[in-house]
DNA sequence: CAAAAGTATGAATACCTGTTCATGTGTTAT
DNA sequence: ATAACACATGAACAGGTATTCATACTTTTG
């Protein structure tokens, strides 16, 4: 029997989940993964990736980096769980594993765009 | 006068908004404000600012760092206008300028915790 | 089978980053 | 005024990070 209940937000945008002091270990991890986003090579690679499934030569060329430089960089994006990959031949396509990066983007970016409402130096 | 209307996202949670590649002054931007937020000490003491209000001193106790640590990543957060501050004579409150950080702890919280749904190296 | 293509990986190096330590600046109290 | 307090800042040092270079691995092609 259909159930027409639509789906519902656990919680509204308003969120605000944070009660104590973040623990070191879940700092920790907080960290390690906005660090892994904390690189302009990797975001231009991701970017690529939100474009296509690509080959890593292709996304090499695509970022103007070493084949080299860009395998290394997928690996750190692999253990973030940030791309997926599938082998086919000879050559390994490179996706995006978990779109939802593309809306941290976005609001990041809302957030950079914001003017600068005077802030001095104390 | 209070005006009773709910605020309205602009665009639901789908939107993907990168149409190419990201050019390498945005990609900086964006690494920039993301390395920010890759540093444990950071989100520790985003986290106990998320509490309250808070001096440097109380702060540094609350997060167990040297005043002078404290300060220097005080002064990182507020380049990134992740915090904002006011001087009460000899003491310098802190204190959260931007909650949208919390939306983004939220959502990456979610990202951390989804299982490892067998990841390999290729 | 040998050569070539595509990718991954390890070591080395240059660069960046965060803490500590010492010191400076401004404010309150004696 | 002088001492004490709160915070900021600069230099120095240690640890981390990203690229390059050389090499190895795997799959395809001749």
């Amino acid at each position: 029997m259909e159930v027409p209940v639509a789906k519902v937000d656990p919680l509204p945008d308003v969120a605000l989940p944070i009660q104590q002091i973040l623990s070191v270990e879940k700092a920790q991890r907080m960290a390690e993964f906005f660090g892994t986003l904390g690189d302009p090579n990797r975001w231009r690679i991701l970017s690529a990736l939100a474009l296509a499934e690509m080959r890593v030569r292709d996304l090499a060329a695509a970022v103007e980096m070493t084949e080299s430089a860009v395998s290394h960089q997928l690996r750190i994006l692999r253990t973030m769980r940030l791309v997926g990959y599938r082998k086919q031949g000879r050559n390994v396509l490179y996706s995006l594993k978990d779109h939802h990066i593309m809306n941290l983007y976005r609001d990041v970016s809302e957030h950079l765009d914001e003017p600068d409402d005077g802030v001095a130096s104390p």
